[in-house]
DNA sequence: GCCAACGTTGGC
DNA sequence: GCCAACGTTGGC
């Protein structure tokens, strides 16, 4: 497993895409935090999480921003830690959707950290890209063998990328585990999405990919369902983080129930309303959204 | 919108 | 302490 005592790099989720939360809109992006500069990362309502952001995550580090829920899920940008684990006081506030009154203020039970802008990847990169690049690694021969010539499979366009950096990715925790809201990522790991970020190159290379890597992960979950060959590739096009507002799952619950704190640059008035209250986020909730939802269950991260 | 994976709850 | 029901995440 990863030791996170070592660990100086990070993967941060957040939604993209407008969806409410208890009347708020939490939808937060990489321009968001671009706009901001800075943001608290509140919300993490998962003890793993938690526990990574009290306990290791320390000013400095950088992460990688990752945007889900979306049509293209992936790496959008870079962030740093900015200000360590402090107690994330919205969980306090009965209004605010990730209040939770099993967190007191004598011993709050929830983190958050500071986190600042540092930059906007040049190419977003798929989640399907690295599950593509994952399922390379896993069939190539012996890793150390592999180190010092490029993977055959790789196009030359990629050829920045070695075998350290495929391994990495294959064993990451986003691959593996998924629906961690932070993530601890191995060194070459973060090196390898941001090689990809800044130069891309696998434009041609991936939607011949793409094909594989759904097939695998449709056989992988589809135990009876195989909506597989689907010769639509949709083409993941890498080429701009998706700002857009729009879709999102819907704000399944709570439609504007109250007044919602738009995020601060709020341009689609999807949310109403709005008394915005001190918090300067949109409120990225990655990892599990809870508030009083979590006094029932929350999911957590093993 | 669907649904797989997986965590949590709660009955027993 | 087991395990079925249920809820959430999040890709597709």
């Amino acid at each position: 497993m990863v030791e996170s005592g070592q660990i100086t790099h990070w993967l941060i989720k957040a939604e993209p895409e407008t969806r409410i939360e208890k009347g708020v809109n939490v939808r937060f992006s990489i321009d968001d935090l671009e706009r901001n500069k800075t943001t608290t990362w509140e919300g993490v309502r998962n003890h793993e999480a938690k526990k990574l952001l009290k306990n290791e995550m320390k000013r400095g580090h950088e992460c990688l921003f990752y945007a889900s829920n979306c049509k293209v899920p992936g790496v959008t940008g870079l962030a740093r830690v900015s200000k360590e684990g402090y107690p994330d006081f919205n969980a306090w506030d009965p209004k605010h959707p990730y209040y939770d009154p099993k967190s007191k203020e004598s011993n709050p039970t929830w983190f958050m950290v500071d986190v600042e802008f540092v930059a906007k990847l040049e190419h977003l990169v798929p989640l399907s890209l690295l599950q593509a690049l994952a399922t390379l690694a896993s069939s190539s021969p012996s890793p150390s063998s592999a180190s010092s010539s490029p993977d055959p499979a790789l196009p030359t366009s990629l050829s920045y990328l070695t075998p350290i950096h495929l391994r990495a990715i294959a064993s990451s925790a986003l691959i593996r585990r998924g629906r961690l809201s932070v993530q601890p990522v191995e060194d070459d790991f973060f090196e390898a999405v941001k090689l990809l970020g800044e130069q891309g190159g696998w434009e041609d290379w991936e939607s011949a990919k793409e094909k594989k890597g759904r097939k695998a992960a449709a056989a992988k979950a589809g135990k009876g369902k195989a909506k597989a060959d689907d010769e639509e590739g949709e083409g993941e096009k890498e080429d701009k983080p998706a700002t857009k507002p729009s879709k999102a799952r819907t704000g399944s619950r709570a439609k504007g129930e109250g007044q919602a704190k738009k995020a601060p640059e709020m341009e689609e008035g999807a949310a109403g309303g709005a008394s915005d209250d001190e918090v300067t986020t949109g409120g990225k909730r990655g990892a599990k959204t809870a508030g009083t939802r979590s006094s029932k269950r929350l999911r957590g991260g093993s």
